[in-house]
DNA sequence: TCTACAAGCTCTAGCAACTACAGCTTCAAG
DNA sequence: CTTGAAGCTGTAGTTGCTAGAGCTTGTAGA
């Protein structure tokens, strides 16, 4: 045998996949992971589905998919028929949000250079230009909305 | 008189400054604006020194500022002396965040371009690249972390 | 002055996506 | 057989709001 053993607990799970062991109870409580079977002792059991899924899950995640958007995508991979264009819409919006967050993080990290070059630290000759900054929006390049 | 009355209720604040009502109340709540006065049927009342504070809280979550940060920056301008230095450290740590973030959501931008493209919605000819590709972390070009 | 009704109040619960306990039971190695 | 790590359930906390219920206050028109 290669690598694992036929079945598993959730210690070992959280291992391979490099998801905390809280983190896959709470999939499997929101339902992105189906319950897996139990030892005599009420103790979870996983196989080889489990942790693919599991991967899945997590690879989706570390693209910024939401929850809500996992579950979308696994059920289209449960019944592959027609799933292309719609997982294909998916991973599109989901590029569309990436890149408008990264268009608004640039506009933040100009001001943010200005700012903080503009009170370099030195010695405190200046009155503080950045709470200045911060207190005083018309010094503003440009409007900006919420990107956290 | 150019703009306002000397005093005024949430709604009049909310309007001016772009925060919504129960967010001011909830500033309050978390300690980021004082308590103000309160007519005789104890409803808000906010002036100027308001306005100017609530402005600057807006202006840091704009730019996306923790209310944690927020707070440090508040107490350093409340007493300016030596407020130079920590609010530039302050700005500084949050510009390195924002650059973490901008350079992590540029790796998934990659990925997710290759996986859409992967898959261009065209007849369903495909067996879905995006779901192999999201199962596969092999296909990966590159580790990624976290960057919601 | 009376009457509507908008705007205000407090308190509580909800969102996402976990994380961290408390207090218990089970598993596995020695 | 013992011991301690690992597992279990359930609840509460995190961040930064947002939304509602159910009440009170302010104010403009008649």
């Amino acid at each position: 045998m290669p690598v694992a053993e036929r079945v598993m607990p959730i210690g070992a799970l959280a291992e391979q996949t490099g998801v905390k062991v809280e983190t896959i109870r709470y999939y499997e409580q929101v339902g992105l992971l189906p319950e897996p079977e139990r030892s005599e002792g009420n103790q979870r059991r996983y196989g080889r589905r489990h942790r693919e899924r599991l991967a899945f899950i997590k690879h989706a995640r570390d693209l910024g998919f939401t929850v809500e958007s996992i579950r979308a995508l696994l059920r289209l991979s449960d019944k592959p028929d027609m799933a292309c264009d719609d997982a294909h819409a998916i991973a599109s919006a989901h590029l569309g949000d990436v890149r408008d967050k990264i268009a608004r993080l640039r506009l933040l990290e100009g001001e943010l250079q200005r700012i903080a070059t503009s009170c370099a630290g030195g010695v405190s000759a200046c009155d503080c230009a950045i709470i200045e900054a911060l207190a005083d929006h018309g010094q503003c390049h440009h409007e900006h909305g919420r990107a956290g």
